[in-house]
DNA sequence: AACGTTCCCGTGAGCGTTCACGGAGCACTG
DNA sequence: CAGTGCTCCGTGAACGCTCACGGGAACGTT
């Protein structure tokens, strides 16, 4: 018995050959073509949705105007810092007719490698948030257009949206000082492997607490993994510290709300015990109870910005650089 | 002056030319191939470097084995309910070595076919929450493996993945009347075209609070739009129509949300003096005060069904449907 | 000295589609 | 009746790449 061998594609040609016409002809049909008579377009339509005829998007893309597919890295959907940079990145993207593939490192570094590999030969362009030199290196090097989100290290040569957590914190801070707190606590994501470095919001932090006189040494820095429940962990080390703080600062919302979920839980008024604040400015700030003082970053601008500068470098700028200023919103829980 | 003509790709063939030695050896030194020099290897690549030099996705996709692309539809990115979904569908493709491109309709019914326009020649398979029964036809007739989610009246021909709110409703009613609750309105989404249809929650709640002797007339039921604010609009509908509600039961978790903060905003105690269930069990749910009741439905497993029976259609699998019943998690707003 | 191996490299063919052309058939004009 | 136009259809060619094959050079083996 004669194995069916593999089930070889089946191509216009079959078509023609089985509706008696040519190629071209099956061409003119599927893509309603004018230089064709209606009886024939239907007959040979008809074969070619019996057949299960669907064109090779390969054997067209060769031929006629590239389609553009943009890759977009993201670190995990269910952050839900996330899906409002997507939300700007599908918006751009859609307007200049770009296709978006989505490549989610579920927040793993070691992945980030792999990912970038099979981006590298799978899009046209790049919008990422990844964080190992090696992953970007990759994409760099492979020469599409790529833009580079919320990494402090950029090497110069790639182009970057970052968020000017600088200023941020300057704002962050001097609000706590304003409401009478000396004694502020900040909680890092202990995920990212630059911890403390320059430009990032660990040491910002500590610079602008320093800035405004108040006690800035490591010690007021506790890693907490990035999530509800790191920031909740977070929470009790610095309960258990016995620093006395009244003010906390997270990373971003989810680190900080977890925290301030922790401390109510511990009986804690907010934010008359104990005051927080949050960076990044997710919707779910305003959900919470009590809502969230926090530093808004304009995500979906993010994206766009990033989109507009990928069509740039395709159009033969060179590299730059968007800056993103956030904006502390002020509600209850300070 | 000599207008530079459009600047033509620069093929295998350039690189090949310019460091003297055929397409093939080009094609070995990029592609990491044995059989070539090394030091052949590192001119070529230099070579096809500085000529910047990117190989044709759609050439390679012609000749090798093609890399399917699974196209996933939602509605928008920014309601909380499709982050997970789409973490499902990424999860499940990725172990299949698929590419996964979103689109978003933006929850306009009037886009949905422009999408599926594109999504057809796009992409080689597809996953979606489509409402529009012309945009539904377009990727069903088009032939390539098709899972349609959520919707009520889909066509027996086309896969899906549903929820059996039918069994959640009559969890969510009935947790609600042992609660000793007898005057309930429902918050309808008015987005759905389909609003009151066989099979809708509108419809199932109605059975539902009238198996169970209940005041379960059409007047009981509030349409609003699909969002927070939406939510608190039809609670105002509710709180003015003299109903005297004792608890509200939300087409999802936005909308009750939004309603149960906008029944705190008019002095009124939760659970106490209105009770309140949402539906789909969004991770925001647990985060609001109070922690709202939910009918929970495990929207990754959706996302991942979603994409066993794709894979299953390619395989040549006939139609299918995957059933989710949902969970209901009782917390402290009822 | 003839032969086999190994290493490196080049040449034809083919993937499935569309574009640019050309040609057959027919009707309508001057 | 020749000429002109229109409608419909088919035939190379090209897109950029990889695969299968074959060939030359250098080396070792019998």
């Amino acid at each position: 018995m004669p194995m069916s061998a593999r089930p070889r594609r089946i191509t216009i040609e079959d078509v023609a050959r089985s509706a008696g016409v040519s190629r071209q002809t099956v061409s003119r049909a599927v893509n309603d073509k004018p230089e064709i008579d209606p009886a024939t377009r239907q007959r040979v339509l008809r074969v070619a949705e019996s057949m299960g005829y669907r064109p090779s998007r390969f054997a067209r893309g060769m031929v006629g105007p590239h389609l553009t597919t943009l890759g977009l890295v993201i670190a995990d959907v269910l952050n839900p810092f996330f899906p409002e940079v997507v939300s700007g990145v599908l918006a751009a993207a859609d307007e200049r007719g770009w296709q978006v593939a989505i490549y989610s490192t579920g927040s793993a570094l070691e992945r980030e490698t792999a990912v970038a590999r099979t981006v590298v030969d799978h899009v046209d362009a790049c919008v990422a948030f990844l964080l190992d030199p090696g992953a970007i290196e990759l994409i760099h090097r492979s020469g599409m257009p790529f833009v580079l989100l919320d990494n402090e290290h950029r090497p110069p040569a790639v182009s970057g949206g970052r968020i000017d957590f600088a200023t941020g914190m300057r704002h962050a801070v001097g609000h706590l000082v304003e409401r009478g707190h000396r004694r502020i606590a900040m909680l890092d994501d202990r995920g990212r492997p630059d911890a403390g470095g320059h430009g990032t919001r660990h040491s910002l932090f500590l610079g602008a607490a320093a800035e405004l006189g108040l006690p800035a040494d490591e010690e007021w820095v506790f890693p907490a993994a990035n999530s509800l429940e790191g920031g909740a962990a977070a929470m009790d080390d610095v309960l258990a510290g016995g620093f006395g703080a009244t003010a906390v600062l997270g990373y971003n919302d989810l680190i900080a709300i977890g925290a301030m979920r922790r401390a109510r839980d511990r009986g804690m008024r907010v934010p008359q015990d104990c005051a927080f604040v949050g960076c990044d400015g997710l919707t779910l700030s305003r959900l919470v109870d009590p809502p969230l003082t926090t530093l808004t970053v304009d995500k979906e601008l993010l994206g766009r910005a990033a989109v507009r500068q990928v069509a740039a470098q395709m159009t033969g700028a060179g590299t730059g650089e968007t800056v993103i200023v956030p904006r502390l919103v002020v509600r209850e829980s300070s």
